[in-house]
DNA sequence: TTTTGAAAGTGGTCTGACCACTCATATTGA
DNA sequence: TCAATATGAGTGGTCAGACCACTTTCAAAA
């Protein structure tokens, strides 16, 4: 009777659709109208299920060309969800805070794994410290160590947080950071997971009190 | 030049109005009418935002009464992303390693600090424990953990992974899971962070591979 | 006083109309 | 012939207006 919400039930089809028809991340979806034709509903009600699932990440539309199923892989429900639970409270020490437990948890990942931690990513980074002229971006490095640790939802979250912590890790390092990140590169060569976790972490508190001392 | 996506806007606009307004959970928003001619857009644009903020589980929708601010209780959600995007091994995979990421670091913050790890909470778990008619579940242990943590940003992350995860905490403790658990709940009293950490990743891990199983 | 029912307000849906944009194709110009 | 250009079909983005179904309110009727 008072089936409310049709575009719930449009969700779900979908679904079925996206299911039966094998449609892949990347692959058209049938056009709004074409959907409104065939789901015999109307358009602003198929809008409705697809705007949805936009803002949840799971399509994409481009103006002019149609509605994609997307590559979850670059979602913004992350975003979404973190707009809108920020909202309250700003506390900026919960978001560094989270911000560092995901870098923790990246760096411990790679050092645990021997193909991850004796990347030549490692080498190259250490000789451009080791460069005098090179400008070393520290937000390379600590991207660099998300992106390796194989966790996509824990690099789009650091991403994030990353943003809402004022991009911590810009600029390029001093020269007595240097010495810090070389050991961090030589405790990830050698595996020694728990010095490279705890050096990092001292970097990075080090870093944040020396912004908060700059801002001030 | 023009930013496509008006609907986008009118969510930012809903929250910054939430937000300004001290609208609360369970509060009424602007009906849509008042809302397109506040915002000055037509009526569909504002339920395309409103439809995705309904879907994504922020506000709750009753026809004849009006939108409401909801509480973060709605588990459509989890419903829609499962079926969408849980499909995908590695995504799966990503989900629980990052819920075990927040997991880990709300114990090691625990362990770190005299008094949450000292905490009487802990002392009424162990007797709820050893109480055989009692049954313990597990999802109000580690739920405590991000609570006492303190950092509410992961523990909403946390949450909204736990959902995403298929509630992996869901039920009552077995008879050999009673000692595992001791053995952290000791830990902890103890400020033993290291074993707390290693054993609950054992536990957790542990409890994951007992889920697959069942679910095959 | 209690009951009833009409009115106002709200979300749910549909239609039809434009606009802005993309792309493939036809047309034009060299 | 070939390149540049114009055009038209198709698509998403937005709007206005019209009903419908439902809830609440409150004044009129019993």
């Amino acid at each position: 009777m008072n089936q409310s919400k049709r575009y719930l039930d449009i969700v779900r089809d979908l679904r079925d659709m996206i299911r039966q028809e094998n449609i892949r991340p990347g692959d058209r979806i049938p056009s709004e109208r074409e959907l409104a034709e065939t789901l015999q509903v109307g358009r602003s009600t198929i809008r409705e299920a697809l705007r949805s699932l936009e803002l949840l990440g799971l399509i994409e539309t481009r103006r002019g060309e149609g509605t994609f199923l997307a590559d979850h892989r670059n979602n913004m429900l992350v975003e979404v969800l973190s707009t809108f639970i920020l909202q309250d409270n700003q506390s900026q020490k919960d978001v560094q805070e989270t911000r560092q437990i995901h870098e923790l948890a990246a760096i411990q990942t790679i050092c645990n794994n021997k193909a991850t931690s004796q990347m030549a990513v490692w080498e190259g980074f250490r000789i451009r410290l080791s460069d005098e002229e090179n400008g070393f971006q520290r937000e390379d490095f600590v991207r660099e160590l998300m992106v390796l640790s194989g966790n996509r939802l824990s690099l789009k979250i650091w991403v994030i947080l990353h943003q809402y912590s004022g991009n911590p890790y810009n600029g390029t390092v001093s020269t007595p950071e240097k010495e810090r990140l070389l050991n961090i590169l030589a405790a990830i060569g050698q595996q020694q997971t728990d010095k490279a976790v705890n050096e990092f972490k001292t970097w990075s508190d080090w870093l944040l009190k020396e912004r908060l001392r700059d801002d001030s």
